[in-house]
DNA sequence: CGGGTCATGTAACGAGTTACATGATTGG
DNA sequence: CCAATCATGTAACTCGTTACATGACCCG
């Protein structure tokens, strides 16, 4: 009995609101979740297979469209049990990797203006994002209500994921306009003072 | 001719500053640059020559302690200009992969007495890397002064990085905060009523 | 009848992690 | 003399990405 990977957990918590199927849970899978783990279909369909032979899973097949058949997941009891451990067991270290930060630190080797100008690119990229994810939670909030930050309820997942969203998309935009603004400045004052 | 990947793009960054042998940047990979990109030694090892065979880096060998020869490693001018061409290239799609925020997400199926304790330890855990961030910022500040936020000068890289490192702890710290009141209002609530 | 959606898989490759392997110098 | 540090590499494996492959149904 081998170890579960990440995206075997993230595919039951999945499960744990909706039974579905592969398909579904590929698209489940990148809103609003892909902003904090991703995974394309010829990941799921193996790491299904990988859970149905752990017992986590089963599925009831229909003859769907297409070739094969149509197989609709949904999580065992012992799928569930295991799922409540692993969210409450401590998370392996986050292993960051962000280019652009990398590019940032480079940013002495680099022509300031078009460094600005990839950073005023990216600020209004993340703006835009952030506005995504406010409309998001303003049309959660008006379904909701106060049930909205109560952690019993099923969509308390979507709401704590998207304050992570907002909250980092926020802070990204800032930096981005803190780095745009600092070689703009060293810029201007080039091309004044001579 | 393939493609460099990124952690080779680290690399020429980390050697635009210091000529170095694969040990030392090992190490200075883990810091201050580790906390957004990491590399194992048995990975570096392997892509500097790969680098050397582009020519964008060439060493010198000294004989050095133990079996082998020692190698330092500096740029080449063809591998100043890559480096300063990717800096100004549109980096791709960030990959946010976060077990933290898919615990979130999966929140309701769990303990949650036990997990607004792991949230409030992350609160902990992350406070403490925010401190040691600040604390290196100021040192830095008292060091170069005005020269800070100076793009030009060979530091402005690590107080671009810092300054990212700074807003994004800080906002870890919040959500973790916002997750464990939440959590825990929850607790006080089923445990007083009745 | 042609393109989009639903639907499920496999193959090849590249990036990243963990473990194995070796050995000289330096300091307590 | 033993442990830590300096120093460089290889091997095995897992995870993730991109590309290949197939085909029914529905709408215009």
């Amino acid at each position: 009995m081998q170890e579960i990977p990440v995206v075997g957990y993230a595919l039951l918590a999945l499960l744990a609101r909706v039974p579905s199927t592969g398909y579904e849970l590929t698209a489940r899978m990148s809103s609003p979740m892909g902003a904090f783990w991703t995974a394309p279909h010829s990941q799921i369909y193996p790491q299904l297979i990988s859970l149905e032979g752990a017992g986590l899973i089963r599925h009831r097949a229909d003859s769907g469209p297409g070739p094969r058949l149509r197989k609709t997941y949904r999580l065992t009891a012992a799928g569930r049990r295991a799922l409540a451990r692993w969210v409450i067991s401590p998370p392996g270290e986050r292993v960051p990797r962000d280019e652009l930060v990398l590019r940032a630190y480079a940013a002495p080797v680099a022509d300031h203006a078009r460094l600005a100008e990839l950073f005023r690119d990216q600020e209004r990229q993340h703006r835009k994002v952030l506005r995504g994810y406010q409309r998001i939670r303003r049309e959660l909030a008006e379904e909701l209500g106060s049930r909205l930050t109560d952690p019993s309820s099923p969509s308390f997942g979507n709401v704590a994921i998207l304050e992570r969203g907002i909250g980092a998309e926020r802070e990204y935009v800032r930096w981005c306009r803190w780095m745009a603004e600092r070689l703009e400045s060293c810029l201007t004052r080039d091309t004044v003072v001579p």
